[in-house]
DNA sequence: ATAGCGGAGC
DNA sequence: GCTCCGCTAT
């Protein structure tokens, strides 16, 4: 028995936002934890996946664990049904055959009631690597979105390349080459505004930029993404919310060098 | 000879556009009372309404009852081509061959006229059954038509069931269930939205939702929408304009039970 | 800035 | 007839 109320239904709308673009079903698994969930995209490039621990809900409850097979995109179509000052109460039985999501506004006067059909999902399993990394980025996501937006209009690729100095973005294509250098800062009125760099070794690392756009839209979760890298190794592309995350792992392209 | 003014183009234009899925061509029927339309749709599953009396116009005139065969697309292509708060005069002779629209804007720098061919319509008889009905509701047409879209995203067909406690819309489909409930409530501050619900014996219809989408398009003509039913007999959906009203109706789906 | 609606192309 | 893109409205 699941039984979990966040007082904003918005929270759940972004957090399943930032991932339909990547996973179409998946398990949620449900425990006294939390709700969390892990899945890699079909042409396995990119790893997704979130936590909502206990504290991010007003009321949570679930006896045992329950893996809730879930259609993502239904499961959107529902959330956008919702207001986003809603309160959400999700509910599903141990068979975790249906998910029951009760939207009420602030006045009760309207009262909506969703029950979305759950399948089976073969539970994958994926180990997380639990790497220490040789870079740790962190800058507000409105600009990380910037730069991967306006990197792409030059190529499909990114080339992200972090030293003491700070962090270049650069891309190249048909119409020409474009590079982006952000130099660390800390911003002392709103310390999201800061980029920070800590550098163990510099990293020079290349991405598909429509993965790392798709990675984009968690921005509406949080001001700030905070970027791990180290060479040869996928990218955790990370946003903090209260009481969770939403984060992604995104394979580097093979070739370092231009191609 | 009919010779109409109305003192913003907008409010025809909003009329026809609360039409067109619905009537392909009809007679526009133009009395010394104002305007009207009758016209059930292709199908039959639906009859559209609407009258603008004279006190709509700025200025009305007409002699003897004219039918104006119209072709709704042509007369919405050449609506749209007026501005909104244009003055539009509308024209056309004894004889009905010719629709003559005139738009001028306040400054009467920009004169544009056109001239529509007219047809022959037969006349449908339509009996409007005025019937007492023993369910009224009014609630704002914004939530209306959300709650028409939502439930389209679940199903073909909703089913609108009203008791004393309020409205209740349900819908059932490949992806699940839903469905919202609203509870009379009286806005202090705004009475537009407000949620009424008068009941002299509980009402349960389902309705097909493609229709029912069309009617929430005319939630450009008002803020409220009205809605009458009775066991059985088709739901009528109104919206209020001043010295006017586009309505429909819609029969129900014949099994009332879940299929 | 986002979502819905309408029009155009395949 | 269906899908995609662009425009308009909220």
């Amino acid at each position: 028995m699941l039984e979990a109320q966040l007082s904003e239904a918005a929270v759940m709308k972004r957090v399943i936002e930032s991932i339909r673009d990547l996973v179409q079903n998946c398990n949620f698994d449900c425990s006294e934890e939390g709700i969390s969930l892990q899945a890699m995209d079909d042409s396995h490039i990119a790893l997704v996946s979130f936590k909502l621990y206990t504290d991010a809900f007003s009321t949570y409850r679930c006896d045992r664990n329950i893996p809730l097979g879930i259609n993502v995109e239904s499961l959107m179509k529902v959330l956008k049904s919702g207001n986003n000052d809603d309160v959400l109460t999700l509910r599903a039985d141990d068979n975790g055959s249906n998910l029951n999501l009760i939207f009420e506004d602030a006045s009760q006067d309207r009262i909506s009631e969703y029950n979305l059909k759950l399948m089976e999902i073969e539970q994958e399993n994926m180990a997380i690597p639990d790497t220490e990394h040789k870079v740790t980025i962190s800058m507000p996501s409105s600009e990380f979105q910037r730069i991967c937006r306006d990197m792409s209009v030059l190529s499909e690729s990114v080339t992200i390349e972090v030293t003491k100095d700070g962090v270049r973005f650069s891309a190249e294509g048909d119409i020409g080459a474009g590079s982006i250098h952000l130099k660390p800062k800390t911003d002392l009125s709103d310390d999201t505004k800061s980029v920070k760099v800590q550098v163990e070794e510099p990293v020079k690392l290349s991405f598909n930029l429509k993965y790392l756009l798709f990675t984009c839209k968690s921005g509406s979760l949080s001001n700030v993404v905070t970027l791990h890298m180290s060479p040869d190794v996928p990218i955790v592309i990370k946003y903090q919310i209260p009481a969770g995350y939403v984060q992604f792992f995104l394979a580097p392209k093979i070739e370092d060098d231009e191609e």
